[in-house]
RNA sequence: UGCCCGGUAGCUCAGCGGUAGAGCAGGUGGCUGUUAACCACUUUGUCGCUGGUUCGAUCCCAGCCCGGGCAGCCA
């Protein structure tokens, strides 16, 4: 009967096809069904695009009995040919030879024909990758990351691999899981009284980023990137925060802030050019039915260079501005949400980037600028996320890291390999974090970052 | 973590101090090269949980759970 030994065609090349074909094998999932009496209609869905390849299976088929169990949701399969369609809305489909359910799927199928509210399908994130919306964005998302990956290779940024595990408590980032081995009563099981042993000696963590051992390899490879998962235990209940995220983190040896904020924002042009260039089905998807401004605020980010201005610039701007803003802007604190969402989405419509900050409201490893008030701190905002991207040139004079260790209350023998990099060959370097889901949701027009990670890890939250 | 909103059929939602409805999905029949197909008929509910007020609670009150929005933390 029928055997998986043969290659079926990818619905997305059946579709560009030029020419008929005599023997096709489809295999997908079924969208749906319309049935007349000597015929039935079936739409079927690879994951491999967007659209839907309708296939004829006439009631004089031997299978055809087996259309009643062809059901939304439905694995199936199909040996047919490829023609041209006599009714309008497509040009090929698909005239059933014979078909095969492989999986059925019964009346409960929560994925339906009509449309489902995104909170409903986050609940059933194992399913929620066969519905058009979740299928334009995880392969956006695939594209994403291959762009991330060429962007830096085509500029000779070398790939490393910083760990998920680390000891380094305090990075400046944010509250830290405990990574341990430990039973969850705390009680070691290694006998009564006796300490607990962790098992690599030390208490460990999930990474909240891999910046600091990104700089180590900066520092012998000149221009290296990772792109990988990071992890915050910050009990943060927005759109724009997960628990578990992907970022990307390039470090530049021989860099000042400033080809730290070209390579920011050529970095994030690039991504949305090739969004544009290579999704564009998707990006038609998400234009129409998630944000109507999408591809024309794409397209805007992609061809304008980014607005740069120095953090007391934004006060001063936004000072000015007349508007009567909840939280106060003031010179020393930090920019709100806001005060963001002013300067990005009203005053400049389009992406800012916002640099020297002052050193007070900043973590310890960025470098004091001369005026001993700020540091080489830069924000990449853009219209509808905010921070996008994070960085900095990094402190590299060891006398003045160890004043903001000390300032910081920082343990400085933990980052004793930290520290002999600026007594070891110390160079200016710098470097960013950009969130590849907020990355996602700027090319997507999807507000929530839970629905650009396929399982998405928030406070209360870890199912699938 | 704080403030605000919500939880009613498989899904989207209406309703209301007197015991529950529509559309879609599912089922049956019909019709049509259909395409969110159409027409007729039809099944389905611990109204989030626990307690309180009441003759009576899905509705009012309290606590809890879950979901969402905004803010802070950041990417």
């Amino acid at each position: 009967m029928f055997r998986f030994g043969m290659q079926a065609t990818l619905i997305k090349y059946l579709l560009a096809s030029d020419a008929p074909v005599d023997e096709v094998c489809v295999q997908g999932w079924v969208r749906t069904r319309r049935d007349a009496k000597t015929f039935s209609f079936l739409e079927i869905n690879d994951g491999s695009c967007l659209e839907n390849l309708q296939v004829i299976v006439d009631a004089t088929l031997a299978d055809f009995e087996q259309v009643e169990k062809a059901n939304t949701g439905a694995a199936i399969q199909i040996l047919g040919k490829l023609a041209p369609s006599q009714g309008r809305g497509q040009a090929w489909e698909v005239v059933a030879r014979s078909l095969a359910i492989i999986g059925e799927a019964g009346p409960n199928y929560p994925l339906q024909k009509k449309g489902h509210s995104l909170e409903f399908l986050r609940g059933i994130a194992h399913l929620r990758p066969r519905s058009n919306l979740f299928g334009c964005v995880f392969r956006v998302r695939s594209r994403l990351a291959y762009a991330i990956h060429r962007f830096f290779q085509e500029r000779d940024f070398l790939y490393v691999h910083t760990p998920i595990i680390t000891a380094s408590d305090c990075e400046g980032a944010g509250e830290m899981f405990r990574v341990t081995t430990q039973p969850p009563t705390g009680r070691g099981g290694n006998g009564e009284g006796e300490p607990l042993k962790e098992f690599f000696g030390k208490p460990t963590y999930l990474t909240v980023s891999g910046q600091l051992e990104g700089e180590i390899f900066a520092t012998a490879l000149k221009n290296i990137y990772t792109f990988g998962p990071t992890f915050r235990a910050e009990n943060s209940n927005t759109s724009r925060h997960a628990s578990e995220f992907w970022m990307i983190e390039p470090e530049m040896a021989f860099c000042h802030l400033m080809g730290c904020m070209d390579l920011a924002e050529s970095f994030v042009r690039y991504l949305v050019r090739d969004t544009l260039e290579t999704c564009g089905t998707e990006l038609k998807f998400f234009n129409r039915f998630v944000d109507r401004g999408l591809i024309p605020r794409l397209e805007s980010i992609a061809s304008r260079s980014f607005t740069r201005l120095n953090y007391g610039e934004a006060v001063k701007l936004l000072l000015a501005s007349g508007k009567a803003f909840q939280y106060p802007v003031e010179f020393g604190s930090n920019l709100q949400a806001e005060h963001e969402r002013y300067l990005t989405e009203v005053h400049f419509e389009g992406p800012v980037t916002v640099y020297n900050y002052p050193r007070e409201i900043k973590p310890f490893y960025m470098r004091l600028n001369d005026d001993g008030k700020t540091v080489g701190a830069m924000d990449v905002l853009v219209p509808g996320i905010g921070e996008i991207v994070g960085g900095s040139q990094r402190e590299e004079r060891a006398e003045f890291l160890d004043r903001n260790m000390d300032r910081h209350g920082i343990e400085k023998e933990e980052y004793w390999w930290y520290r002999d990099l600026r007594l070891y060959g110390t160079v200016p370097h710098s470097g960013f974090g950009l969130g590849f889901e907020r990355m996602l949701m700027l090319v997507t027009g999807v507000s929530n970052i839970r629905d650009v990670i396929p399982f998405a890890r928030t406070p209360g939250s870890a199912e699938f």
